[in-house]
DNA sequence: GTTGTCTGTGCAATCGTTTGCAGATGCTCG
DNA sequence: CGAGCATCTGCAAACGATTGCACAGACAAC
């Protein structure tokens, strides 16, 4: 231990202290030259047993392999290490025991906090935790009762929808993903409310539920271009989603705009390189992770946080519309 | 604190433990329910303080959205946790500040070993952890004199080489990554190897570097197809580039396969599911996050362990062959 | 010269575990 | 019935840091 070095005690905790109050500058100098010539470096774990903070925030997603959730990921441990905390990240694959054997790891290890990213209907997790006292955060996705940083699924069905109908579409599908995701969900609601108030109500059998993933939207795909009368426009909830959907348009035989428009959801980067460029519902997925984190800093501070809501925007490209504006 | 609750101090803690010798079965029945009943989690960071090890592997990689590294890292948490271990990820973003930073933190958390996924030449982490004896294995990306777990790339590269070759492909291009990391070295190797061994050498002009993105494939096809005598074909080192240069064949007005034949790298989802599905080297990604655990777990108990070189696998798609086959 | 204030340092307890050692209890065997 | 042994439990010392408190010394004020 680098404390027993050459010098005094655990006066050196105090020297290597962010405020290093009560010790003579000499003191703080020297020890810190020590510790750095040592290699010496904090045992955070050590630290924190005393201190009761691991400076540990977890960090639940469905799956990091989904982009989306990797680029949340991504600005929520930027946000979080800029604040001093390191960050654990858990696939929970949208699974129960999943989800419970990586959250009680989680509090094995004393969690400062923790932000949710794959909450759904009908799930105990957030309540779980609010009974603990841990303080944690929804983002993505939210859940009735619980604090959440996501962006205006609502909206950003909204905007879909009226996209589609200013291109004359009246016949069409959605994609929904899953059925117990809040963002599925109200992306879902907010493309049918719209065709509803603009006269043209979506039958049930226009709207397919599936996974968040390529392989859900080619499946759920095929199922909409197998109706007597296929829909000439689908909104699929995600960008995987519409992916996949790209698969069963060309496996159908049909063309992507001319035969079957499609929109997307989130904008991932590669939805404007692709062979036909996907037009997309753009959210703002660095700023939700960076919220996030902001609002958890708060909770922990015990302190209250308001819930967030980023307004989506469309952004047309070739699968909805000829020239690209 | 649960031992204090009914029974006796810290036998308590033989009870819970594993193999829980020496202790009568009545004991620690009646404490395993008590500390179900109570809640009782034991406190990983406390047990590592005494134990010195705290049960956490560090993975470093270059990017979580790039889905290859994702699909590994995902491998990985599932392999250690089955082995009793947590994870905890960095990305590093091919950056050394972003890499010291990051492995500082890994180790003041006393980490018990490193899984590096984004070694570059001239990389000095891997030296760092061997000079500072904590086990570390490096996976996707190898670097002379360091242990690893990778695919053939060199014959990946060949794969794709030959895959061409044979559809009559003599001016071609490679689009060959970063520099400095093995991947886009061995593949743009084995590739050029084979076409010059063929008797059709690769002009330097026609490999350009890039990133691993999309923005880089973008940007690389571009350079390519403006060459006066534009390739007609097209070997991306990896999938997310091949997407770039999708983009990049769109955007000159060409088609894919007719005008340029593009083989991408990786055979990631999407590959196939594309309005042009893509011909890409399959390597078999979750194996590798497994195979490296495995190796660090043997590393850890101070045993040896055997590099790995994963064969790779060509599937061929529309954007090289007009039939799948 | 005594008292008081202030600054810098050291002491020791504490966080929640694990574990070597010793003590207690009950059993077997001679 | 006593010695010897096995089995179970408790004690206490670690692990590496933080922190309230007390103590030492310097200096000023009265």
């Amino acid at each position: 231990m680098a404390r027993h070095a050459q010098v005094h005690v655990s006066t050196a905790s105090r020297a290597l202290s962010d405020d290093a109050a009560g010790v003579s500058t000499e003191t703080v100098q020297r020890v810190r030259e020590l510790a750095a010539m040592l290699g010496y470096r904090r045992d955070v774990g050590a630290a924190g047993l005393r201190t009761g903070s691991s400076r540990l925030i977890g960090v639940l997603v469905p799956r990091l392999t989904d982009i989306v959730l990797a680029t949340i990921y991504e600005s929520i441990d930027v946000a979080a290490g800029a604040a001093g905390y390191s960050t654990v990240v858990a696939n929970t694959l949208d699974d129960t025991d999943h989800r419970r054997s990586h959250l009680d790891a989680m509090l094995s290890r004393r969690i400062d906090g923790v932000i949710i990213g794959d909450s759904r209907i009908g799930d105990t997790a957030a309540y779980e935790l609010q009974k603990l006292g841990v303080p944690y955060v929804l983002v993505m996705r939210k859940l009735e009762g619980h604090l959440s940083v996501t962006t205006d699924d609502f909206l950003g069905g909204r905007l879909a929808a009226e996209h589609l109908l200013g291109l004359g579409h009246r016949r069409v599908g959605v994609i929904a993903g899953d059925v117990l995701a809040s963002t599925g969900i109200e992306r879902t609601q907010g493309f049918r409310q719209a065709y509803e108030a603009a006269g043209y109500p979506i039958d049930d059998r226009y709207v397919v539920s599936s996974g968040f993933d390529t392989r859900g939207g080619l499946a759920a795909g095929v199922q909409l271009l197998n109706l007597a009368e296929p829909p000439t426009a689908i909104f699929a909830v995600n960008d995987f989603i519409a992916l996949g959907a790209m698969g069963a348009v060309r496996d159908a035989g049909k063309r992507l705009r001319e035969d079957v428009a499609l929109v997307g959801y989130n904008d991932i980067d590669i939805a404007a390189t692709l062979p036909v460029p996907l037009t997309s519902v753009r959210s703002a997925l660095g700023d939700m992770g960076r919220l996030s984190v902001e609002a958890l800093l708060l909770r922990m501070k015990g302190e209250a946080a308001d819930p967030v809501l980023l307004p989506p925007v469309l952004v047309p490209r070739a699968t909805t519309v000829g020239v690209v504006g």
